[in-house]
DNA sequence: ACGGAAACCTGCTGGC
DNA sequence: TGCCAGCAGGTTTCCG
């Protein structure tokens, strides 16, 4: 499910119940939750135990949540198909809620994850290479998402044409930019009339601000349905993708009009995935990278 | 350095 | 009805 809009609203979501409360226990079940967590998950729920959170943060897909004292932060990831929920403790627990965190509000936090690729993961926050503050160590690699201050479009327009490979895996590899992942990247591309394998070494530097720029712009009006059409108490995979489906132009229309020329749109095999564009606005490169 | 594929999981859908 | 292939919005790792 979630790429940075679908995050954010999590972020937001969870952010007025955990920001100033304490954890007060935690019960993680299944080896998968805390796999990243390299002393295992006894030794997550210890360290958790007791300390209060004092920020919700977001850096593209990724979410941590500031710890006091000791400059750590839990990151949470949500891989594809995670949900974090504020629930009544006694509420029914769900078939796939992995991490149980109580609230010193006497609410209760979930991790839920049917394919446990998300996880939980205790680490030192460090400086962030990008901009001031601070970010957790694992994910430095990662580079600011187009929603945030630290973005530069100038720059990852620049290391883009720098880089003599795909427009849409440029787009998807998260050390250029994040926060992008496959429903945004086709999106981005039909706005900007560009086919995802178009050569990033030779397309204007204008083609390149452009494509960003409806990056964000589909993001940030995504992001804005979403923080409408779901609540924050319960964050649903379906709602959430059911509502803003009706938006999309590309992603998942393969054979349904172009809503720009009308033309057929394909369904193509891209990095082991689906790629929906319009055949005729979105011309296949004759050199692909 | 780059690209491709596989790995990690569960569940749903569609075809036979 | 059952079975099986294929597919799903992410990331990491390995291999050529």
């Amino acid at each position: 499910m979630p790429e940075l809009p679908e995050v954010e609203v999590v972020r937001r979501g969870i952010a007025t119940h955990v920001v100033g409360r304490s954890l007060i226990d935690i019960q993680l079940s299944g080896h998968r939750v805390a796999r990243r967590h390299v002393p295992g998950p006894l030794d997550l729920a210890d360290r958790l135990r007791g300390r209060s959170v004092t920020a919700a943060l977001r850096r593209g897909k990724y979410l941590w949540l500031e710890l006091d004292g000791a400059g750590e932060a839990l990151v949470i990831h949500l891989g594809m198909s995670g949900q974090l929920l504020v629930e009544a403790p006694d509420a029914p627990r769900e078939k796939h809620a992995h991490a149980l965190l109580d609230l010193s509000d006497g609410r209760q936090l979930r991790f839920v994850d049917q394919r446990t690729f998300g996880g939980l993961q205790l680490v030192s926050l460090v400086p962030d290479p990008f901009g001031p503050g601070t970010v957790p160590d694992i994910i430095t690699h990662i580079a600011p998402d187009p929603l945030e201050s630290a973005f530069d479009q100038q720059a990852v327009g620049r290391a883009m044409r720098r880089r003599h490979t795909q427009l849409k895996r440029a787009l998807l590899d998260q050390s250029l930019v994040s926060g992008i992942g496959n429903i945004y990247a086709d999106e981005a591309l039909w706005r900007a009339r560009l086919h995802g394998e178009r050569a990033t070494d030779r397309l204007t530097a204008s083609a390149v601000r452009g494509v960003l720029g409806h990056a964000a712009a589909v993001m940030t009006e995504a992001l804005g349905r979403g923080g409408t059409s779901f609540d924050s108490l319960y964050v649903d995979v379906n709602g959430a993708s059911g509502y803003f489906e009706r938006s999309l132009n590309a992603y998942g229309r393969q054979g349904k009009p172009c809503r720009r020329c009308g033309t057929p749109m394909v369904r193509e095999s891209f990095m082991n995935r689906s790629s929906f564009s319009c055949p005729r606005c979105q011309r296949r490169p004759r050199v692909v990278a």
